[in-house]
DNA sequence: ATGGTCGGCAACCGA
């Protein structure tokens, strides 16, 4: 089994690159965030070609999330409870007996700004779902885009990074207490060192080549699926392309 | 803490 994780910032417009990646590195499962395309428009047909069938919930212009998969997904759960307004941020679906949740959680804007307080209580109520529906010793698999950096390890300039949205005491508080309640950081069971990246902001001129990055996407499993986890690896070759995503993507393989 | 550059989509917003 394999899986992976990935950020388009527009699907239909990394699909030079995701259809290609699929094909060469056939995952059973990839989440995409920011697939930024309305569910009538997903481009369903070209990836089908593929041998993938996919399962999505986007919106226009923003956010959006999707789910390609080789096998059959059931049981699937469209965005938090008690939110229809704002569904395309988490898909979550059964394969087999493993639970997929794919999330794209809110990047906060600025810490004092509303899009911050909601970035916090989105981890609150993603707890709440989680407590609904699972235990921690059910087989879940946790990945996506969580817009937050768990140690200095997980930035370039800790120093001058910190306060940041995606890299202050706040957000890194209630990562924790979800991973509390039963996650590891699958990424960090493999590798200790700091300076792996999986997002470099296409602002900054040269930040992949100098590698000043961020690791903000996780893959998360609970205690029953880690312990059969041989690798979790960043492929940072992905993003030798034209037009790259300034994420790349992150892949785990199990023996199961 | 910022700026920078993208993508969507047609004037800015979000990252």
């Amino acid at each position: 089994m394999k899986v992976a994780t990935f950020n388009a910032n527009s699907l239909r417009s990394r699909l030079h690159i995701v259809l290609p990646w699929v094909g060469a590195n056939q995952p059973d499962i990839l989440c995409i965030q920011e697939t930024k395309v309305q569910d009538h428009e997903f481009p369903i047909d070209v990836i089908a070609e593929t041998g993938y069938q996919t399962i999505f919930c986007g919106e226009k212009k923003y956010n959006g999330v999707a789910i390609l998969s080789r096998c059959e997904l059931n049981d699937i759960v469209f965005g938090l409870d008690d939110e229809p307004k704002d569904p395309a941020r988490l898909i979550c679906a059964r394969l087999e007996s493993t639970w997929i949740l794919n999330t794209y959680i809110p990047q906060g804007r600025a810490r004092d700004s509303e899009m911050f307080a909601y970035k916090l209580r989105w981890f609150e109520r993603l707890k709440i779902f989680l407590n609904r529906r699972f235990t921690p010793t059910d087989r879940i698999l946790w990945m996506g885009d969580f817009n937050v950096a768990r140690d200095e390890r997980d930035v370039y300039d800790p120093k001058r990074l910190w306060g940041h949205v995606c890299y202050c005491q706040e957000v890194q508080d209630v990562l924790q207490d979800l991973m509390d309640w039963g996650f590891i950081d699958l990424f960090r069971q493999f590798c200790e060192e700091p300076g792996h990246y999986t997002f470099w902001d296409y602002r900054m001129p040269r930040a992949l080549q100098q590698n000043l990055g961020w690791r903000l996407d996780y893959i998360m499993a609970t205690q029953s699926v880690a312990i059969k986890a041989m690798a979790c690896q960043i492929d940072t070759k992905a993003r030798a392309f034209e037009k790259p995503s300034d994420h790349t993507f992150l892949v785990a393989e199990f023996d199961f």
